[in-house]
DNA sequence: CAATTACGCTACTCCTCAGTAGCGTAATTC
DNA sequence: GAATTACGCTACTGAGGAGTAGCGTAATTG
């Protein structure tokens, strides 16, 4: 459609200090971005108003609109700049399976478990919706999470925790943890406790594969 | 706020037939009621416009409205149209648990797993965005579904097929099937297949309840 | 200093969509 | 027939929200 395929509307060639006139103020970029997860957190994707980032950040709408041509691509960037979860890289390695797991459901990645289940949510609604948003929340969202976990089953059974005989089941179960938190959350009424994900840990994860939880 | 309950905004004592004047013409009210169901298996809430289940009906935007005051009500009085699932008053009782849960997955209430997945989803959407909403989806969607899968479960152990020591987790379990297959419809880019809610049922519920599945 | 570019602001244009007004007509009761 | 009530239609109001125009001002380079 567009010329480029960049979410940034402002591709000067130049490196931004190189040029005469005002420089862009990259300072409260990242407050914008957050606060773009942080409605989305809150609300449905259609109920996120660009004119309540720019009051909520004290920017002016229109500047918003410099830095992003439209309110998907502000997302976008939200999206983006929110990273992969850190354990992509440094998978969570405390000697046991259960252990493991918990680690990930503490993940500090997008603000913790409620505000990364409720941005769950409300982004993969987005996607239904949206030809353009949802291949990008696959594959920067939704995938690398469920890589993980299984990951960390993967190598549980590396490790002798889980019998080789289950390998087939591991794609099916890395999804478990996602799938039941955010059902609880949207099913639910209230906050999903941290109990409700230790439940789904020992009662379904654990239990399908034949692991003895170690209860502390 | 308003003086009935009702969702109808049509509320005459008389019975229709004894007024004078043109009756209602109610032959095609369940058919604007699926519709209203069909659109919201399509597209989220906010998407479904009642002009457009006006011109899929055939009938004026204006009756719908002399009929259901908002659009809420029409969404209410389309999920209790469909009531709740058979399976509720009819629970379905094959010779083991594999094929009863089977058997539920298989239901063709709200027309089948792939439309009542959809619907599933877009309604509890609808349901984080609308207090109003929230608790009938709970009410009259989420909680009897579930349900139906706990008591197949609870009646597994009373037929003596899951060890009465696992009752604790059956609550958490009877989720599963929901979760997964809501998940599996929103991460995935297709439709989920039968094969996929086979799969979860074996390997992962059945697994966790310790029951061998007597794959045929 | 001049030129240039970003920012904040107010005000605007479109568009979609819930819900309504009013009319002519169709189907009833008496 | 008269009265009454529902239907379909076209047209409207009003709210919300994406995206824009234009202006005065702030921060740079030269």
């Amino acid at each position: 459609m567009k010329g480029s395929e960049s979410d940034a509307r402002v591709d000067r060639s130049a490196p931004d200090g190189q040029r005469p006139g005002r420089p862009f103020d990259h300072s409260r970029d990242a407050l914008v971005l957050s606060t773009t997860l942080d409605l989305l957190a809150e609300r449905d994707y259609d109920r996120v108003t660009l004119d309540e980032v720019a009051t909520r950040t004290g920017k002016a709408k229109t500047t918003l609109y410099r830095r992003w041509a439209t309110k998907d691509d502000l997302i976008v960037a939200a999206i983006r700049a929110a990273g992969r979860p850190p354990e992509v890289d440094d998978l969570p390695d405390l000697g046991s399976l259960r252990a493991d797991l918990l680690a990930v459901v503490d993940s500090p990645w997008l603000g913790g478990s409620a505000r990364r289940l409720a941005i769950f949510l409300n982004l993969a609604s987005a996607a239904r919706g949206s030809a353009r948003l949802a291949p990008i929340v696959r594959a920067e969202v939704t995938e690398p999470y469920v890589d993980v976990y299984r990951r960390l089953l993967e190598r549980a059974v590396e490790r002798g925790e889980v019998s080789a005989g289950l390998v087939p089941r591991i794609p099916l179960l890395a999804a478990v943890v996602p799938a039941m938190s955010t059902h609880a959350l949207s099913a639910g009424s209230g906050p999903v406790e941290r109990s409700h994900f230790v439940a789904v840990i020992d009662d379904v994860v654990l239990a399908a594969l034949g692991v003895v939880p170690p209860r502390d």
